[in-house]
DNA sequence: ATTATCTATAGATCTATAGATAATGC
DNA sequence: ATTATCTATAGATCTATAGATAATGC
């Protein structure tokens, strides 16, 4: 029963992709660890030789969504000729509302409530998230574009937990479409595309 | 050990004001039955003759906090003279941030893992503080005023949500300051007196 | 020989219920 | 007599561990 170093390797990443997921669609507390296990094909016991426990795979688990959530925006604003615009359409798009890509967008208010290394994981992803829009926000001074990269991620992040809480399809939508027209640099263009 | 009707019906909303209480600071899977009947004075078995589940308990703890929040924002706005300032002030204040009044800014990830009961309630909670939101800000046609109280909803609840997980308090403050800052309808005099 | 995984289980915790108890309210 | 609360417990679930098993890698 046992597997090679590779395969050993291989089983640890599969088990920390399938958490990464179950965790953001049922919460921390919401999934338990042997159904993880089942999830990624192997059984309960065998968790225990990959991480020290529960705790230590969400902290795990966090960082590599983190991180993933980071490429994603900066790839984005790498590519598109208007940065900032390419950005708000992916994140306040229908996709991925309904998708539960952001890590941020799923788990953030129970960070609070776990330990000191998954806090400080979030808080270096959200600085560096800040940095990122920074870059591809205009304003006079560093000062104003720092501030309004600030708000434009609290706005961002704040539509689609709301959106995502909502039972009314039109309603989550008019929100999302509201908060990119006006964090957009173009906001007539975005207003009269999104009707 | 019988207690009389209204007895009983005190017991009932000290039941719900301590869950809304735990439910905030713990989420919904961090607390239990027992626990709350506990800190209420009561014992675990005596729950169900108030209510007929937990996931009963946290729709009818939902919607009384989500009344309150309504009732606290209307009140704000009501009295001051600078009713969107005054929000703001309230809102992104770090009393608000340290104590965990708005149930929006605690629970909303949890709520679509629950029951339609309860994404009723947030989602017309939340229609209501856009409605709130929309009275007192400024702009030239109906559907602006409509898009930008939306925004500034996504963009207050995203801050206090994000800067509850931050291990930083000074990075926090400095979400809350540049969210304030740029939602306020007189944008320079917050920018000061923040400094 | 080492070690990754498996089976089995200990021990804790959680929701919900059953039946007893004792005070209320007709 | 009714009923709000209590004690006690059933039954499910969850984290973590112990010891067995069998394949890897020196």
């Amino acid at each position: 029963m046992r597997v090679s170093r590779e395969k050993f390797a291989e089983n640890r990443e599969r088990i920390l992709q399938v958490a990464g997921q179950l965790f953001r669609e049922k919460g921390f507390d919401g999934i338990g660890v042997a159904e993880i296990m089942k999830a990624a094909g192997l059984t309960h016991g065998g968790f225990y030789g990959h991480f020290d426990s529960k705790d230590d795979l969400a902290c795990e688990a966090s960082k590599a969504l983190v991180s993933k959530t980071k490429e994603r925006w900066q790839g984005i604003i790498d590519e598109a000729p208007e940065p900032l615009d390419a950005l708000l359409e992916h994140y306040l798009s229908r996709r991925n509302l309904e998708s539960s890509n952001c890590v941020f967008a799923s788990l953030t208010q129970e960070v609070s409530r776990h330990g000191p290394d998954m806090q400080s994981t979030f808080t270096g992803g959200l600085m560096d998230l800040a940095a990122i829009l920074e870059q591809v926000t205009s304003g006079e001074t560093q000062e104003e574009r720092r501030r309004k990269a600030l708000a434009s991620l609290s706005a961002m992040m704040g539509a689609v937990i709301l959106a995502r809480a909502m039972d009314n399809p039109a309603l989550a939508d008019e929100l999302l479409a509201a908060t990119q027209t006006e964090l957009s640099s173009k906001p007539d263009e975005i207003a009269s595309r999104r009707k």
